[in-house]
DNA sequence: AAGATAGATGAATAATTATTCAGCTAAAAG
DNA sequence: CTTTTAGCTGAATAATTATTCATCTATCTT
């Protein structure tokens, strides 16, 4: 017999990523895929069911992934202004290397394929995110706001200026990267 | 004759708006919105040709009220801050009554309806929020920093905010309004 | 090396959705 | 009040897209 070829399934989600940053959601096709992937229609069918399955595992791949590269390097046990600093700069990093998947999750997020649960599942991953920025409130070093605020302040403007320099092919230097922390870093600060 | 209905097509985008939003541009159909609005399908296709350009009329209906609320009472010769204050208010104001716009506009930006002169268009229309991002930055009142990266930092992070409210029925207070506001502008201040 | 099994193909079919249109209705004009 | 015109309807049709499947192919097993 011949054996599956579970590198496909990496061609099948990097097509459909692409397809999703240029098209949206809501313009891409099954046979799109298939044809950007580099094989035929039918083939996509034996790693996924459908249409659905393949959308809600590849999202599901893409929150983990982002979960996981969020907290790399992460030491719990430093002071909190390096652990910010190392988790901001894990989020911006991710945002900038996997722009596609960020938009993926953006446009998921909006969209029959997602239930209320799966958007749950994704941001309970972030609980040790939540945690620092209650112990940044505790030592007084941020303000004392809601920490879905101050997340939210923190992402919502990472966010928007990463695509904002993916989209007009902008470099994003280091030096660029620090005075964008500071932003944040002033925004928040006590 | 019987005279065309104007109402209907404010009532057709009004369907529009809502179901993308609970459903996402990829889950509407011309059907649903019929339905939605309350009449038959047929009746869509009096006042548009066909879906592309009932979304991109919206589209545009969207981009130009966003654009007109950004400066509804902003005096350019008023102080920096106050103008500042002023503008960041209107945005937060429309992003909070006008949500379903807002999520309408950012799902247009990734699909096929929208080209890349409507995008750049819509852009245009917030010079005078450039101009005064400028002005704050000549006065030595704000980081000297690409103007652009200051509006996306300023409307990211007033986007996030919102839906966050939004999804989680959190009431916005006017309290709450200046503590973002504080936020935004400790972040940039120089 | 031959047989067996499961992957791969892409044209065929099914399902969904966009769009049309023949008949119907309401309002304006005369 | 009648005519006329254009809006309205929703079932019918067209177009698009998802999904299947008969056939072919590669590779594993013995």
């Amino acid at each position: 017999m011949k054996p599956k070829d579970e590198g496909k399934i990496a061609e099948i989600y990097a097509a459909t990523l692409v397809l999703v940053k240029e098209q949206g959601l809501a313009g891409i096709t099954m046979s799109m895929i298939a044809k950007k992937a580099g094989f035929a229609t039918g083939t996509v069918y034996i790693y996924f069911a459908n249409k659905e399955e393949l959308i809600v595992k590849l999202f599901e791949k893409c929150s983990t992934d982002y979960a996981n590269d969020y907290f790399a390097g992460y030491d719990p046990s430093s002071p909190f202004k390096v652990a910010f600093h190392t988790i901001w700069m894990n989020m911006l990093r991710y945002s900038i290397e996997h722009f596609d998947e960020l938009v993926f999750i953006e446009q998921c997020f909006h969209s029959p394929f997602i239930t209320d649960e799966t958007r749950k599942a994704t941001k309970e991953r972030l609980l040790p995110w939540r945690e620092l920025i209650e112990r940044g409130k505790k030592e007084k070093l941020i303000k004392q706001l809601d920490a879905s605020w101050i997340m939210l302040f923190v992402r919502g403007s990472v966010r928007d200026l990463v695509k904002h320099c993916t989209y007009n092919q902008l470099k994003i230097t280091d030096t660029f990267k620090e005075s964008l922390f500071e932003m944040c870093w002033d925004g928040i600060k006590d």
